[in-house]
DNA sequence: ACCTGAACACCGTTCAAGT
DNA sequence: ACCTGAACACCGTTCAAGT
């Protein structure tokens, strides 16, 4: 790439990072253009479409999730390593307002930006799930994409105003749903 | 209302009806409009935002969720008219693609044509939890708008085309850790 | 190679002019 | 009263023309 290239590429891509934590991820692209000081052909010409703006704003997050996964998965119990990671999904996914509902129609779609980003984080997820269903710590009926979509909801809880103040809350049910085995559930209390 | 614009009124919500389910409830007002054959104008003239259209094609809906409550308060135990009522909410929320989010937002805005909606249903709901709460057969730690955020979330599910598949059966995960004691969580397997 | 901005086909929303 | 559609200020996306 060239000098001049790299330089717009590096300047639109903080620029967009500003605008898309200030208005969420369906931002007007001709105001990030206008913002970064660059014609708006020069934003698509780097990022064709919003997804690849998108997979470049959250590449790093992705890719550290992936790092934390192997790293739990060494370190730390079964059931603190999944409940750790999803709440680090939940919020990489709640990074950007409105991103989640790209990442998930990018995973059913091999065309996307984001598809790549998004596979591999679910596959990461994937593992975690694995390896606590196989020691007993987590419903046997669930699978990745499960995982995947219950990180979803919880992302667009968070990005909901008005349920936002209960989004830690119901990590915990929901997370406490995951980890809870069938059998158990059944149980009465006292 | 004169009978011409009562005409125009009940042609256009059932056009809306037909846009809204095929494209979602973020449709082009516009093209609503020119399928009814009638002026943008008058479109506004019904239904000056949105949120008022909406509002129309959902209120049957709305009605018939706050009658089944109280039909379930008297002929279904606790859990079952929990469980039932939240499938039909959840049914009501997904029934147009995308209205959930203006549904969650309507909650906490006084001005929007939802709201009183959605605060009805809310306070529907909210009497099936605190009844099966009462006998100790629902998380004690949940309110009526934990209870619509989880609807919520269940509802954004079944709207992504990726996730429907597996929407009942996490629909069944998480009315299982609603209907989980706290206590009986903690239960080990076997 | 890369950048620019006009052009195209859309939006939501308002409002003067008509009946 | 009610309806109409032009007008305004925006979009996303493309692409001929420039450097």
């Amino acid at each position: 790439m060239r000098a001049d290239a790299r330089k717009n590429y590096d300047h639109l891509l903080a620029i967009a990072r500003e605008v898309v934590t200030e208005q969420g991820a369906d931002a007007s692209l001709r105001d990030i253009a206008r913002r970064a000081g660059v014609g708006l052909g020069t934003l698509y010409r780097h990022f064709p479409r919003r997804e690849a703006l998108l997979d470049a704003l959250l590449r790093a997050n992705f890719d550290e999730l992936t790092a934390k996964a192997a790293e739990l998965e060494r370190s730390s119990s079964p059931e603190e390593a999944l409940t750790s990671w999803l709440r680090d999904a939940v919020a990489v996914a709640h990074n950007y307002r409105g991103a989640i509902d790209s990442m998930v129609a990018a995973i059913a779609d091999p065309d996307s930006a984001l598809h790549a980003s998004c596979h591999t984080m679910r596959a990461a997820g994937t593992r975690l799930l694995a390896r606590a269903q196989a020691e007993g710590k987590a419903r046997a009926d669930l699978d990745g994409t499960d995982l995947f979509a219950l990180v979803g909801a919880l992302a667009w809880l968070g990005d909901q105003p008005s349920l936002e103040p209960r989004a830690p809350h119901l990590f915990d049910v929901i997370a406490g749903a995951i980890l809870t085995t069938p059998s158990a559930r059944g149980t009465k209390k006292r």
